[in-house]
RNA sequence: GGAGAGGUGGCCGAGUGGUCGAUGGCGACAGUCUUGAAAACUGUUAAUCCCGCAAGGGGUUCGUGGGUUCGAAUCCCACCCUCUCCGCCA
């Protein structure tokens, strides 16, 4: 939700970043069925107003002649404001479903492009190749003497990925991990949530199940329903899916943003350092034949995901997009993975987002970077819908500001971490932070 | 799934057709008293929308949506949610 009085005298901004998303919104007519509904609601008032009025006197009345006629006249006056009321409910949808579409701003930094293909690079990293490792974050990607194979190929002669099987029972892009993959996943998630923690983040597992306000709230619907699972239930097989009217949240994002829905938090409280752990789900609707190899697009992944809600302060939240970017950069670097950081350009831009940075990790199979983390400020987007305010140092109450970024995603991390640790005898050497969370074992190898 | 009870302001809780946005208590805030604090006392204290530069005026909101009525927190219907008991079960 954006800031209506903004759209009324500025209407122009929003129809430029209307374009600027992709968003096939004339806000011009938006402002036409406003300025129709405030006109409505400012007739029905009226009328209201009057009833109240009479209503008020109504028992003081002793004149019994002239309480028929009052009450003949107030029939009257009740059956149009029904109808008023009726049209003005009719305006208020119309109005409604046309205001939940519009954009958020983008700020002025973000760069101007139509798709991911014009995101803008703004640095890279990769380790040194020095004998330990470390380094300034100046080395390049590390390269290998015998050839490479990718994680599929590794998941599948290490019986620790199985996709055949999973497409077997859940269909195309599902997957089991098995074994050693199953820990290591869990090796991942652990590793990040530890780190999260020193960071002061409050860990949550949230409900993977939400109701549709949540989804609107964070602005996935209106717009995103094609994107997520809908649980309904067939009660045989000859009748129709009954919906249950909940949805499976393709991010913890959704849970734990709407965490403090609806309340009103004291500033001290600010900023609020969450996190989220959970399971994703993502129906991929309109991706067919898009990353349909290995584990790059699935349907069903486990994230840990930062959540902040801080003062509604352009700058504070500036500062804390670089926070939460960093803590997941921490990750990468712990890892030794290589990555790039981009400004998403408008075109690749969410409908609430303001601004965005993608971290790509390198993976050696697909010979480039793809996306593994995205970190977003929403500024008020989010919170107006949610109401999430604060009371500020003048009293006032304000809508806080909401950030998110991925943490850590998997198993499409498990891409680069099996295809970069890889060995030639086939194994794969367990990163060594995340050793601690695997029992000290050092290396994936064949099972016996 | 079966049976019952209930959803009222930040919280507790009264209110069964009109002057009720709603008694009272708690909490919070301000003040009096006090060296300070506590206690006591006094006062203030819902959200949201519309009109207005403002002062201010008006609408809506007693789980949600419909209905009855001149008028609904109050009566009727549907739905949602919570609690208790039983059943089933991780």
């Amino acid at each position: 939700m954006v800031d209506l009085d903004l759209v009324r005298s500025s209407p122009e901004l929003f129809q430029a970043a209307c374009k600027e998303k992709n968003i096939k919104l004339d806000v011009s007519a938006f402002l036409v069925v406003d300025e129709k509904r405030r006109t409505a609601m400012a007739e029905t008032q009226k009328m209201q107003a009057e009833r109240n009025a009479v209503s008020k006197k109504m028992p003081t009345l002793k004149d019994k002649a002239e309480k028929e006629k009052i009450v003949k006249e107030m029939k009257a006056l009740g059956e149009k404001l029904k109808e008023h009321e009726a049209a003005l409910t009719a305006l208020d949808a119309e109005w409604l479903a046309m205001q939940l579409r519009l954009p958020g701003i983008p700020l002025a930094n973000v760069p101007k492009g139509k798709d991911d293909s014009e995101n803008v690079e703004i640095r890279k990293w990769a380790p040194h190749q020095s004998p330990d490792g470390s380094g300034s974050g100046q080395g390049t990607i590390p390269t290998f003497d015998f050839e490479l194979k990718d994680h599929v190929a590794l998941g599948e002669s290490l019986d620790i990925i199985d996709i055949p099987r999973g497409v077997k029972i859940a269909g195309a892009r599902s997957y089991f991990l098995k074994g050693d993959g199953a820990r290591l996943e869990f090796a991942l998630l652990m590793f990040t949530l530890d780190h999260l923690k020193r960071k002061g983040f409050t860990a949550f597992i949230p409900p993977l199940l939400v109701n549709y306000d949540a989804m609107v709230g964070t602005s996935y619907f209106p717009g995103g329903e094609e994107m997520a699972y809908a649980v309904g239930v067939r009660k045989s097989q000859s009748q129709p899916i009954e919906s249950d009217d909940v949805y499976l949240i393709g991010t913890s994002e959704v849970s734990v943003t709407s965490y403090h829905g609806g309340e009103t938090l004291a500033l001290a409280d600010l900023p609020k350092r969450y996190c989220g752990i959970s399971n994703c789900f993502r129906r991929e609707a309109g991706t067919y034949g898009k990353d349909t190899h290995g584990l790059y697009r699935i349907h069903q992944f486990q994230k840990v995901e930062q959540v902040i809600l801080c003062e509604n302060d352009p700058e504070v939240s500036a500062k804390m997009h670089k926070e939460i970017l960093q803590n997941a950069e921490e990750v990468l670097q712990a890892l030794k993975l290589p990555y790039r950081v981009v400004d998403v350009c408008t075109g690749d831009m969410g409908q609430g987002q303001m601004y965005k940075n993608d971290i790509e990790t390198w993976m050696p199979s697909r010979k480039r970077y793809g996306e593994t983390h995205s970190c977003s400020t929403f500024h008020d987007f989010q919170s107006r819908r949610l109401n999430i305010k604060y009371t500020a140092k003048d009293g006032t109450k304000k809508f806080v500001h909401t950030l998110n970024n991925t943490c850590i995603a998997s198993p499409r991390i498990l891409i680069p971490v099996l295809e970069m640790y890889q060995n030639a005898d086939g194994t794969v050497t367990i990163p060594e932070v995340l050793r601690p969370y695997m029992g000290g074992q050092e290396k994936i190898s064949k099972p016996s």
